[in-house]
DNA sequence: TAGAGTTTTGATATAAAATATCAATATGGT
DNA sequence: ACCATATTGATATTTTATATCAAAACTCTA
């Protein structure tokens, strides 16, 4: 695990026969180090930071196509607009506080097990998964 | 638990002091009858072959309460629009095939423990959970 | 059960977020 | 360097979500 985030993302990209693009490349590294849990817009304002000619369209649509192949996910963090966290590795887990809305971020993972489970008796080929719990962090109980 | 789960929700409206409302009645009706996934707009619609006297924003108003109290949960289904999922008993597991959408539910859970352990570790007081796979359905695959 | 004080509602207006379109451009393989 | 094609970004449009506010419904008290 020499490699960084970042180049696992573009290495799938790659491999799956997505072109290298400039405006791809920023926008990995952008998503990669503000650590996700950004909406497209906010993605697109962090970009424009180091990448002013990338246009709000091309973020959008690198989110779709990072979604599809399952490295990262939407979910709804307050706002009505989707944020989109990491799938690193295939799996995220984070805690939502109902009152403030932070959100906590964690490793653990006894969910495969389920996982395999669960595929077998659908016949569904589990790929990756999100936990999310929901409650009061320290400061708002 | 010889309950609907309309009259639990209805319950838990009325302890928190808030007003079982007809509007509020037929969309907790229409939620809970329709099994939840569905975008606001889509429920509006569904709310109203029984009760057209409901408003739009009555609906999204009713569902930001919902999601306040932990009852519901906003996630993305491959569109733009938020879809709500029925939170029962405060927990709610499914599988998404990321090529045709389909979702299916599931009810196992070996996720109490982690929630305890993660809780305690981070002094979060855990209320509810959402579990989400990604992968392919039998369809897909 | 009549009235006061609140909560809730729904129509409308507005803002925000996502999607569609298409000519221009950048990219990887040759 | 060239070609065929994937990708881009500006613009327009649609879809979702939010803000506002007078009217209505509800609860409580007397």
């Amino acid at each position: 695990m020499c490699e960084t985030q970042t180049d696992q993302l573009e290495g799938v990209l790659a491999d799956k026969g997505y072109r290298l693009t400039k405006a791809r490349r920023a926008i990995l590294q952008a998503l990669v180090t503000c650590g996700g849990h950004v909406s497209a817009d906010d993605l697109a304002d962090i970009v424009r930071q180091d990448a002013p000619f990338v246009g709000r369209m091309t973020v959008y649509r690198t989110l779709d196509l990072l979604s599809e192949l399952g490295l990262i996910r939407p979910v709804y963090q307050g706002t009505g607009a989707a944020h989109y966290i990491l799938l690193t590795n295939g799996h995220h887990h984070h805690m939502v506080c109902t009152v403030c809305s932070a959100v906590i971020e964690f490793d653990e993972c006894v969910v495969e097990e389920m996982a395999r489970l669960v595929g077998r008796r659908f016949d569904f080929q589990v790929e990756g998964h999100l936990l999310e719990f929901y409650g009061r962090c320290s400061n708002c109980r």
